[in-house]
DNA sequence: GCCGTTTTCGGCCCGACTGTTTTCAGTCG
């Protein structure tokens, strides 16, 4: 599957053509084609077999070749030749917040900084004075954009991660070498980034899984390679670290190399508190060295006298002592979610029709969904205006009929203004059944006023769910300066759900803020806000975040079965039919 | 570079915000 590869040189190509002003419908036409390329279901190749290249959105004549040309030869001359007039660091620059083409193409030419690391020097040297455009402020934007810019650095999603690893595992089983295989480490805890790759392996062939792993063509590199360890780092600068061990003691080195640190330590000196120690090997009695535990997680745990505690909630936020107590909570599971209350389509800045989007979901077996498009305030999205609102409330109750398998929800994604009221009249939001209020714009605000913002739109009584909460994206923007708190406060009040947002970029509420809102009695949503039915696929992230924030399915609306779900939105949306 | 019941050329999304200016350029969504 090349795809993923494909998308990333239209992009490439896209941010080489803006530094040098290229026409801007043209950069689009690449940017458009990049996302529709990464949307793909299907494999490019076995697209381009059937010379239906052209039949995917965005693609003509000259881009179905290029395709061609990349699959074919592994390589573009267009992209070959475009990339010599910027270094690559110089395309990075890009990723900076702050930092578009032409500042990018101005620090490069008028400084000769060919990467972000060179322009926080010069930039701290206080070249910048002769710059046309470039003052104090936007020296202070700058430096700060390459902050956030280097906390996403390094870390990769764990959207992308964790399908690495899956394959990798997958590799490894396959091999018939090894009797067992497991991710540990931030990926097992499902933590919304992951720096690199812990994969533990049970074999009593070691150094035969050793030498598989390290001839793996996904790396570029094998960092070292002995007989029960070895180190790679991906093409992509991702660092995998392979463990081989005997059966006896993987359940303690399951629980070892999970983590976290912080939670290995209070485990420890729980142990040791027992008269007991805790290595990757075992638990033991201190005493005599005799094993205690060690083949099991399960076993270990209950050894020391807790109850077994899932991965995703070892992170030292009070779990070890609701252990002891027996007191964690059952976990939302993917399985229980029933249907996803967050979707947008083609009416908005979907990419499907309604039809699309609903025989999609259908097929992934959800109960329901709730169409929830966005509104005009954000022209970016096409949003619908109230006469759009109208028609599309008219033509999904029309086009549902047609789905018996699955029940659909009419809805908006409404903006929230910066005054805190509703991009919608209530007329309109009266004849909804679920309505999403989210912050779009205005990020700005002081604390004060967007904490007032929030709060009211949380009091409007037609609001079902408040969107995407913070809005952060991870790597690209910090979250609303907000009082998080009081918003949660309010929405438990108010029966408001807060979303979990399954987008790998956003998984907001964060998940130490869903622990929060377990906490203070308000209830979660997980959506996923499709933009593409294959977006439908995400929930699964939302789902793992929702988990580490101790979330329990009695308190997740969408776990709700579909009669109990209206009884609940009705509850407080008396209008709802 | 794509696209088409306004169709093979001429559109294609554009408003808000910031910081720089003195009427605007760059960035973002």
């Amino acid at each position: 599957m090349r795809n993923l590869e494909i998308a990333r040189v239209f992009e490439t190509i896209a941010d080489i053509l803006e530094m040098e002003g290229d026409n801007p419908f043209r950069i689009r036409a690449y940017r458009r084609a990049a996302q529709n390329v990464e949307a793909l279901a299907e494999d490019l190749e076995s697209i381009a077999q059937r010379g239906a290249l052209t039949e995917i959105p965005g693609i003509g004549k000259d881009l179905a070749a290029k395709i061609q040309e990349y699959l074919s030869t592994g390589r573009l001359s267009d992209l070959e030749r475009l990339k010599d007039r910027f270094p690559p660091g110089v395309l990075q620059m890009l990723s900076v917040p702050g930092i578009g083409p032409k500042k990018a193409r101005l620090f490069y030419e008028s400084l000769g900084v060919k990467s972000v690391d060179e322009l926080e020097a010069a930039l701290k040297e206080g070249r910048w004075k002769d710059l046309p455009g470039i003052r104090e402020r936007t020296v202070e934007k700058i430096l700060s954009g390459i902050k956030t810019f280097r906390e996403g650095m390094g870390r990769k999603l764990l959207s992308h991660a964790l399908p690495l690893g899956e394959a990798i595992a997958s590799a490894l089983s396959s091999s018939g070498l090894a009797k067992r295989v497991e991710l540990a480490g931030s990926i097992r805890r499902r933590k919304e980034t992951v720096g690199d790759l812990d994969v533990l392996v049970i074999s009593d062939r070691p150094r035969e899984v050793v030498d598989l792993f390290a001839s793996m063509s996904i790396f570029k590199e094998v960092l070292s390679k002995g007989d029960t360890k070895s180190s790679a780092i991906t093409a992509d600068n991702f660092q995998v670290d392979l463990r081989v061990l005997e059966e006896g003691s993987f359940g303690a080195a399951l629980q070892y190399f999970t983590g976290s640190k912080s939670h290995n330590v209070r485990i420890r000196t729980l142990a040791q508190r027992k008269g007991l120690t805790l290595s990757e090997y075992g638990l033991f009695e201190e005493a005599s060295g005799k094993l205690v535990a060690s083949s099991t997680e399960e076993e270990i745990y209950a050894a020391l006298g807790m109850s077994y505690v899932e991965p995703e909630l070892r992170e030292d936020r009070g779990e070890v002592e609701a252990a002891l107590e027996g007191k964690l909570p059952r976990l939302v599971e993917l399985e229980d979610i029933r249907g996803d209350l967050h979707v947008h389509s083609n009416w908005s800045d979907g990419t499907a029709d309604l039809e699309e989007m609903i025989s999609y979901a259908q097929g992934l077996g959800l109960e329901y969904i709730a169409i929830t498009d966005h509104t005009s305030s954000l022209s970016v999205a096409h949003g619908l205006d109230r006469e759009r609102a109208l028609r599309q409330v008219e033509e999904i109750r029309e086009i549902a009929g047609r789905f018996p398998g699955i029940r659909v929800l009419c809805g908006l994604e409404v903006d929230v203004l910066p005054d805190g009221s509703l991009d919608m009249d209530e007329e309109v939001l009266s004849k909804l059944d679920v309505v999403v209020a989210s912050v779009h714009s205005h990020f700005n605000m002081s604390r004060e006023e967007m904490t007032r913002r929030v709060l009211r739109a949380l009091q409007n009584p037609y609001v079902s769910i408040l969107g995407h909460p913070t809005g952060r994206i991870l790597g690209e923007r910090e979250a609303l300066d907000l009082d998080v708190e009081a918003v949660i406060r309010e929405a438990a009040a108010r029966g408001v759900a807060l979303e979990v947002n399954s987008y790998p970029k956003r998984l907001d509420l964060p998940d130490a803020l869903v622990k929060r809102a377990m906490e203070l009695g308000a209830t979660i949503c997980v959506n996923t806000d499709a933009h593409v039915p294959q977006q439908f696929n995400n929930l699964r992230w939302g789902v793992y975040c929702a988990r580490r924030g101790w979330a329990t399915r009695e308190r997740c609306l969408n776990a709700l079965g579909f009669e109990e779900l209206v009884a609940r939105l009705r509850r407080r949306r008396p209008a709802l039919r």
